[in-house]
DNA sequence: CGATGGATTGAACTGGTTCAAGTGGAGTGG
DNA sequence: CCACTCCACTTGAACCAGTTCAATCCATCG
């Protein structure tokens, strides 16, 4: 990627992968880094990735394991090699609303502010890459092309957002929970999961409620329903198979 | 600001003047652009300001009229002279959700990929600025420092759609009304509005609404509420004066 | 002055919550 | 290997915050 096209390239990769499946995987290894840190890292070249490499600490957070806090000091970006990690807003009450899940490839922490504005949890084991807040500051200034990648990739999340807005304030519990399952298996097509049906599913129920704004009941109810209407089959919790994505998809946007 | 910086100042004006009443106005004229772009040019001296200049188209809307439209070619960004502007989604069936409301100084137009994700439309007349989107990114080029500028822009309004996304999935509808209206009065601390307490609301019930993901009834009472508690005074449907900030604002956050 | 359309108010209704009681699977220890 | 515990998940039933439907109000405008 050149610095001329500064992200904007009118091919948008990981958009299509994220509407597709069975393109190449979302959250695949990188090519160049054997860390995985797909998305920063795949628009250097290896010398590039060398140095950029030497500013990032590498380490594991077990299952329920807090990364980062609200209103603590942002003196670090992450990048996920592998799990699943929720960032999640409370208020005071502790009313929670997870704004999102992310795995690996994804990165966060690249507020604005000087304090984070959302809690990071592991949900699963993770592996992660920290880099100092003040050493990405310069890589982008070393290698303009990972400065425009962040910027690139802030924008698609900031894009998908949005969508989550539409959601939240606009669907019934019955489109929330079509929309997530057909966006975890438009994610799903990643190493380790071989049934094309099968979407696994490693956040709880109460995680899916807060990330929907419902309740856990609800959650339960909208899974039975859903199976009822032979959309879909349970094993266990934490494993599903889209029986017929097509009329999920649909019932996501309400027709 | 410097290219090292990248955006990524201790400090962050832009932030805190949204969230203190009497700090810089928010949507303050630019001090170097008649034009208020001030949200990208104000990084640009005088003489980048002059071929940056050259790039964008000045025009107008009147109320109601669509700027862009979702799924419409997205060939330019806007940025808002004056006036307000609505940036919407919507489902098939008609439900809308307003996903913000963008004032003097705002740009959009940036976060879509080769189609608008969104559709925007003139809340009140407006004077608009635009800049064709591959002639901006050629800009960013030139003036590495507007590229960071609009870096950290969308760094701060995917902060603030957090922030939203709890409002939507987790706040009751007084808690929502507060939210609204404690955000309005701070960023109503602009030219034209004289008295501290006032807030003008351009919007209609209809357009809060769909931004609180709630009906217009339910926003009508909850002003009826708000007033019989004694913490806004109302002046026809579209001027509010703030009796209590301090309270409304703890109001908002469920305290 | 009547027409128009947004805003308000009232009353019935309901989708999703709340509260409460099971169920089942994983882990533990005897 | 079974019994016991724990805890996430499911299911049921009552409830209620916000919606829906239906008037009515009221400011603006030709």
């Amino acid at each position: 990627m050149s610095i001329s096209s500064y992200g904007f390239s009118d091919s948008e990769p990981e958009r299509s992968i994220r509407l597709v499946k069975n393109n190449p995987p979302y959250n695949a290894a990188c090519e160049k880094c054997s860390s995985r840190h797909i998305s920063l890292c795949n628009v250097l070249d290896a010398d590039e990735l060398k140095k950029f490499s030497k500013i990032s600490t590498n380490f594991h957070k077990n299952a329920k394991q807090i990364i980062c806090s609200e209103d603590e000091n942002a003196d670090h970006i992450y990048n996920i090699k592998s799990g699943a990690v929720r960032i999640s807003k409370m208020l005071s009450d502790g009313r929670r609303q997870i704004t999102g899940f992310l795995f690996a490839g994804d990165f966060f922490g690249l507020s604005c502010k000087d304090r984070y504005s959302y809690t990071a949890e592991a949900i699963t084991d993770v592996s992660i890459c920290r880099f100092p807040r003040a050493k990405i500051i310069k890589s982008f200034q070393d290698f303009p092309a990972l400065g425009e990648r962040a910027f690139d990739m802030t924008r698609t999340e900031l894009e998908s957002t949005y969508d989550q807005m539409l959601l939240l304030g606009r669907k019934t519990a019955k489109e929330k929970l079509c929309t997530f399952l057909f966006t975890m298996w438009q994610k799903s097509d990643r190493p380790g999961v071989t049934n094309k049906d099968e979407v696994p599913i490693p956040m709880s129920r109460s995680d899916i409620a807060d990330y929907l704004g419902l309740t856990i009941e609800t959650i339960s109810r909208q899974f039975t329903h859903l199976h009822k209407l032979g959309l879909i089959e349970l094993d266990g919790a934490h494993k599903v198979f889209l029986k017929n994505p097509a009329a999920l998809s649909a019932m996501a946007e309400g027709d």
